[in-house]
Order: C-alpha cells, then structure tokens, then sequence
DNA sequence: GCCAACGTTGGC
DNA sequence: GCCAACGTTGGC
C-alpha cells in the first residue's frame, strides 16, 4: 500500500473541516504531477493531512481514500475557480479522490523539524523544486518516522 | 509583503 | 520549438 501526503490551507479546508464530513473530494488540484498521484491512490490507501500557508505549516494528522479518483466535476462548472474550458466529460483532465478523516495527531509535526530530521529531508515538501506539489507520495520509512515524532 | 521556484501561455 | 512574460504557490 502506497503512502501520500495533501495540502491544504487550513483556513480553506483543514483537517477539521475533513473531520466534520463523512468524506470529501479532494477538487480543484490543476497540477498534472498532483492529479497523476490522485489517480494512483487506491481505496483504503492512507495519506498525512498537510496544513499549508498558516502560521505553523507542517503534518496535522491522517486520512484515508474513500473512493478511488474520477473526473473532478468542478472542471465542467463555469462559475467553478476549478472551471476548466479545455474539459468535457468525453475528455476530462482533472480528477479526484474522495478521502476521509481518519485521525488528528496529538501535535503538529512541522515543516521545519521535517526538514532537519535525517530521513525526511528528501520529502517532497522538503525540497526545493518540489515543495509546492500539493500531492506527493510518501515512503514507509518516512511515514513511520512523522508517527513516531508525533507521538513523542 | 517579499521572493524563489515552477507551470502555463502565447508570440515568433 | 523556443523563450519571455505572467500567474500561482507557499515559506519566511
């Protein structure tokens, strides 16, 4: 089973806000690297919940897939920010999961101690060139160091 | 608010 | 196909 990590702004859509729904499509992700990761997350997969653009940005807790990736419907929504001209639903070009909440950590695991802990350093938000990919894949050893420091 | 980094667009 | 210009993301 593969491993992944979403962003979000909190004051958009935190994890709280994921906590409150049953579940909820992950929309509105116009990056092709991003959306080629949405369409590999399978049903059951896990993945941290990233709050970005806030005042302590870092790992907040875990969600799950709950259904696996179809065509995001906020592509073919003229009043949609997400609306996509380019988009048909013979030929869609976005797509989205639905996840659901599965946990919030008892403390934030942030950005900063990400970056200065051995073994995480190569994570995509970690990186230069790739800190702005809103979905990225993570490997078991660094998901199994972030639930160690979030529980230390 | 600033700026680095990357993606997209469009002229040629 | 190249590349300049612009837009967006997101940490700081």
């Amino acid at each position: 089973m593969a491993r992944w990590l979403l962003k979000s702004e909190p004051e958009t859509f935190g994890i709280e806000h994921l906590k409150a729904k049953v579940s909820e499509p992950w929309d509105g992700v116009r990056n092709y690297t991003a959306r080629n990761n949405l369409m590999a997350m399978k049903l059951g997969e896990e993945g941290f919940f990233y709050h970005s653009s806030c005042e302590v940005p870092g790992v907040v807790g875990v969600l799950r897939v709950a259904r696996e990736a179809f065509p995001d419907p906020t592509q073919f929504d003229p009043n949609s920010k997400y609306f996509d001209a380019k988009a048909t639903p013979e030929t869609p070009r976005w797509f989205c999961p639905e996840v659901e909440y599965v946990k919030t950590f008892p403390r934030v695991v942030t950005l900063r101690e990400i970056k200065q802990t051995p073994g995480l350093q190569d994570m995509a938000i970690a990186t230069k060139s790739w800190s702005r990919l809103s979905v990225s894949s993570v490997s078991d050893k660094e998901w199994e160091i972030i639930t160690e420091l979030a529980y230390s």
